[in-house]
DNA sequence: TTGTAAGCGTTATCAG
DNA sequence: CTGATAACGCTTACAA
């Protein structure tokens, strides 16, 4: 029971050889006491947790890290470089706290790679690279480029990989996603219930697979309602205001305008309803706007937004646990999930004034 | 240059042994290369780099840590619990890109410790051990309370933290926060010049510091103006939209209704909107609102909100400037930062109605 | 049920 | 300028 050289003023961080003294035991029991193995004494366990509560001891991850290959820690590459200057999708901040609760209840912490336009040092954006660096027992991916390389190699390698909103896959990558063309028909759906019969779309950024789908959903549902399917009343935009902004304000131009029209995004729906306002149209009844994911900002605009809500936290969670399986069952395939939405009726979605609202449509 | 089994059908994972043996030297030798020490041969650098380069070998950074005690990660304690159910605050979102581009530049990762309500597994939340087991070179903390005994704990120790927010002071312990005060001076000065005389605060969650500063800002503008300070003007809210809305409830039923409102957060005022609208009030007009932060969505509710930006990334940017330098150097002092914020100037806010413009009111 | 000892992949301290 | 070799704190056969 010699007392350890008391020398610095500080408490002394203890080790799990200093456990093993105060215990009586080897370092190898207290290994297997912390570790819960079965083969312990109950005595000797006891006798070991009492004196790790009393040390307040808490193992090196490193050193943990080191032998077992297994860091408890999942990596998180999530693009924050300075394409939009200001803003982050808020899309993704929700997902994260989803992602940051299961994963945490399942105790693994995230790391979040610093990732931006530019290399920061070694390399431009080793992914794989660095989650091997990092020794991360798995990653998630979110507002990537799926066609970025250091992307694929990542999904490539037997690391296993959750993404979000992205149609990765791989030996061990899988990806988590809304019903986006689902989603896309109830928006259509709605307004045509509504009595709109000229619905426009305002695409998302087409190279990702959430603008393809809705676009897919919104085709589906106007062909299937018997509408007329016009390209003047297709617009690309990118997910972000302004190009709402701009694709509205093209579409108000046109000979017919629509009387409402679907975005792809809140955002863009915000943008939308800016130039409605501009042009003195007022909303629901000039312009019918229906946006998708149901941001925070949804019901706090005016009119409130219409739109298709998206379990962000859930894809989060789902993506979370998703991946947690897959890195403790080697043998689990990675898995492909859709998560439903669901159809918020606010203020920005009504009829349309009565002198265009009822027939004079080719309907089937 | 006999070559390693290739028993694998992928591809080894280089180590530094390996790296050693293919560049015909020592692993003492390519360590003191990967780490840029001096006394190597340029010829002998030359050669073992073009071999890390080939094999694409990264270090483990398990290894590494253990060894040197420093993992170049940095710890963020950032609330995600169940207070507020669905809503993050927004900003918070802002303060982690600008932290995580400055700490990424300086080769640091975040670590995203899933702190939640509950226990999630081992002791309750205790940031210091956990601090201490992933071996984070220093921590930052927002959006948690500065009386949680875990986060005095972790801002008592020798780690190197950095408060967001919130005025933490400790051995290593410093913080960065908006000029709070000073802001809310701006938001009432600028309500007085507009004519406004009866002028009211809903401050924020006061158990904060920004609440408190933005309290004694309006304070002291309120007197410095010659306006006279009224006990039934203040409504005490907590940042978020509802208690906004409750607060400005209560004003507008007082028997001397104030003209102008400033809300000591974007969404509160937000809520404001939500209050004066249920009761016809137009904005400006009836009622002036002015918030604090400029958070995303400012600028996109109607009218568009006046307020006050608080430079968000900034923040988070000089967190981890200042948190790398006291990590790297230990006899840097814990700063303690503030950072100047910018009235907004929108359509939330203009004169009050003439009638109750003008003068009848006691000015100096 | 427990102890001994050999690593895990690096860095760091010595000699040379 | 370079090479052995001992840590770093922990887990895990292998023995006892």
């Amino acid at each position: 029971l010699v007392p350890k050289t008391f020398s610095e003023t500080e408490a002394e961080i203890a080790d799990i050889r200093e456990l093993a003294r105060q215990s009586g035991v080897s370092v190898a029991t207290v290994s297997r006491v912390l570790n819960d193995y079965p083969d312990v004494s109950d005595d000797t366990r006891e006798r070991v947790l009492a004196v790790a509560a009393e040390l307040d001891y808490m193992p090196t991850a490193a050193a943990r890290t080191l032998v077992t290959k297994r860091s408890h820690v999942v990596g998180v590459v999530l693009y924050t470089g300075h394409e939009h200057p200001d803003i982050q999708h808020p899309f993704f901040q929700e997902v994260l706290v989803g992602l940051k609760h299961s994963v945490g209840a399942q105790k693994y912490d995230l790391l979040l790679f610093s990732t931006e336009d530019d290399e920061n040092g070694f390399g431009t954006r080793g992914y794989l690279k660095r989650s091997r660096h990092h020794h991360v027992d798995g990653v998630v991916l979110m507002g990537v480029d799926g066609r970025d390389p250091a992307v694929r190699e990542l999904s490539g390698s037997r690391i296993p990989c959750v993404a979000v909103d992205l149609d990765l896959v791989g030996p061990r990558t899988g990806y988590v996603m809304s019903d986006n063309q689902r989603g896309a028909e109830l928006a259509v759906e709605h307004l045509h219930e509504l009595g709109h019969r000229r619905v426009a779309h305002i695409t998302g950024l087409m190279t990702t697979k959430p603008a393809a789908d809705r676009l897919l959903g919104y085709r589906a549902a106007i062909d299937r309602l018997g509408l007329r399917y016009r390209d003047e009343y297709i617009q690309e935009g990118d997910f972000y205001v302004e190009s709402g902004y701009q694709a509205t304000k093209a579409l108000l131009e046109g000979p017919e305008p629509p009387t409402a029209v679907f975005a792809a995004s809140d955002l863009m729906a915000v943008g939308a309803m800016q130039a409605a306002h501009e042009r003195q149209l007022s909303i629901p009844d000039d312009l019918a706007v229906v946006g998708f994911d149901d941001i925070q900002i949804a019901p706090l605009v005016r009119p409130a937004l219409t739109t298709l809500r998206q379990d962000k936290a859930g894809l989060g969670r789902a993506a979370g646990e998703a991946l947690v399986r897959m890195i403790e069952d080697t043998a689990f395939t990675p898995p492909i999930l859709t998560l439903p939405v669901e159809l918020v009726v606010r203020e920005s979605s009504g009829p349309p004034m009565t002198h265009d609202g009822e027939t004079h449509d080719k309907e089937v």
